[in-house]
DNA sequence: CGTTGTTTTGACACTAGTCAATGGGTGTGG
DNA sequence: CCACACCCATTGACTAGTGTCAAAACAACG
């Protein structure tokens, strides 16, 4: 730990408009970017932080992709969410200074630290920045609400196919094919995230295999029809004229 | 309309510190409590706002209660929350101005109005203001996890326990009874935020009626022995000496 | 006092969980 | 290079917990 990793830009960094400089100017992000450190990367299954620890840096993703998850007092586990690249995790921690969650590594992986006193004097100076954490902050609580839409009223069909829609989506907005992709976390994490058992996972994917929606082979998933996918979980996709909403 | 009302004080309000001033000097509320408008109080089920209408105000409760809905494409309803004095409203909204869920009123209630531009404002000129909006965002993103937690990995009994134990916390923090109190929603409601049938609700209430750990008449709940209803949900409250964790 | 909406209770069906066994990759060591 | 072990994923059989539907009881309101 004693070498010292090269100092980030941000200003270069290919994924800086899906990240917190998003809205910033020229300078504003090379402000942000010299309070930005490196850490080496994490091995699979590598704790980034755990729950209960004081919270001193927040972390965005720079490679790979991560899992968050809470556990009750009885060491029941719940995935609170996939973090890919460009996104913030920590935002849970701003309340108290702790973590209230923990997240490990999914994949080999690489973040940037952003240590948390500096980012909050960083936000009193620019506005843009301010807005822009509490738009990610917003954010969060928006997909929380969806996801607890997803776990309260969903049958194990319409969770797997949302999932598979919305890891479709989040690699499109990152540069990726929309219908082709591996996952990067086991059957047992997806479950444990949809608020199922790894078994119903499987019987679902095979499911969706055998009536030709996709393509399943291990970790590789191909969409083979994704309109076909929508119109399921969302049927006015299928009939978009006549949708009344 | 046209009837002007009082401008309200944040430094005379009994909950203050329960609220959005928490952490501000005596001179900063006052500066917030020039921004903040009063409004009309609202009648049982009308809507203070809702979904994919543009946030001009974010709303802080004063008296009442509040419940916060989400619906998906097919008009299928998840709750996302009840919002009781001093909490905030529509901070999803943040994210793209637009408010993402819609909340109605559960009894006549009123809440302080907080034009979003004007805050924004005086978030800029009051670090101490910027950094408690954070800490609420930060609050409502852990209590969003632990509700998702509730809704992956809970059966309907530890639901129903939980959702008393989080009233009767949260009544306690507004200086209330926590063993006795009366609910504002419906049992529907409450079946609706946790992901289970009305009837289940009924079922659960009358076990435990019937059990001897609450006693229930209409809307009203008395908890008759809460550490007995703690140690169902989190064994660890009955014998703390030997819990592991 | 009837009407309406809410809550409770019962009977039954069905989805998804659990347990157990099998299958398939991947990696390591002989 | 092959054999074995390990981990993960799949499949099957069975079960339990909730949802659904329908009816009745109850409270609130005009």
């Amino acid at each position: 730990m004693g070498l010292s990793l090269p100092q980030p830009s941000c200003s270069n960094c290919r994924i800086s408009d899906l990240c917190l400089p998003y809205g910033l100017h020229i300078n504003e992000v090379e402000q942000l970017a010299l309070i930005i450190k490196n850490k080496r990367p994490l091995r699979i299954d590598e704790l980034l932080y755990s729950r209960d620890t004081e919270c001193l840096n927040l972390y965005a993703v720079k490679s790979g992709s991560f899992r968050g998850f809470i556990t009750n007092t009885e060491g029941v586990e719940q995935t609170i969410g996939f973090y890919l690249p460009g996104e913030l995790m920590g935002l849970d921690a701003l309340l108290h200074g702790r973590f209230s969650c923990s997240v490990v590594a999914l994949e080999t992986s690489s973040v940037c630290e952003l240590p948390l006193a500096r980012l909050n004097e960083l936000c009193v100076e620019l506005p843009s920045l301010q807005y822009q954490m509490m738009r990610i902050l917003s954010k969060e609580i928006t997909s929380d609400h969806d996801q607890m839409l997803l776990l309260g009223r969903s049958s194990a069909k319409e969770r797997m196919l949302m999932f598979l829609l919305m890891l479709s989506k989040r690699y499109g907005a990152l540069g990726f094919s929309t219908t082709e992709f591996n996952l990067s976390m086991r059957r047992q994490d997806i479950a444990n995230f949809l608020g199922l058992s790894n078994e119903t996972i499987s019987r679902q994917l095979t499911e969706l295999s055998k009536a030709g929606v996709i393509a399943v082979k291990q970790r590789g998933i191909r969409i083979i029809d994704l309109n076909l996918l929508k119109s399921i979980v969302e049927p006015c996709y299928a009939h978009p004229i006549s949708c009344p909403a």
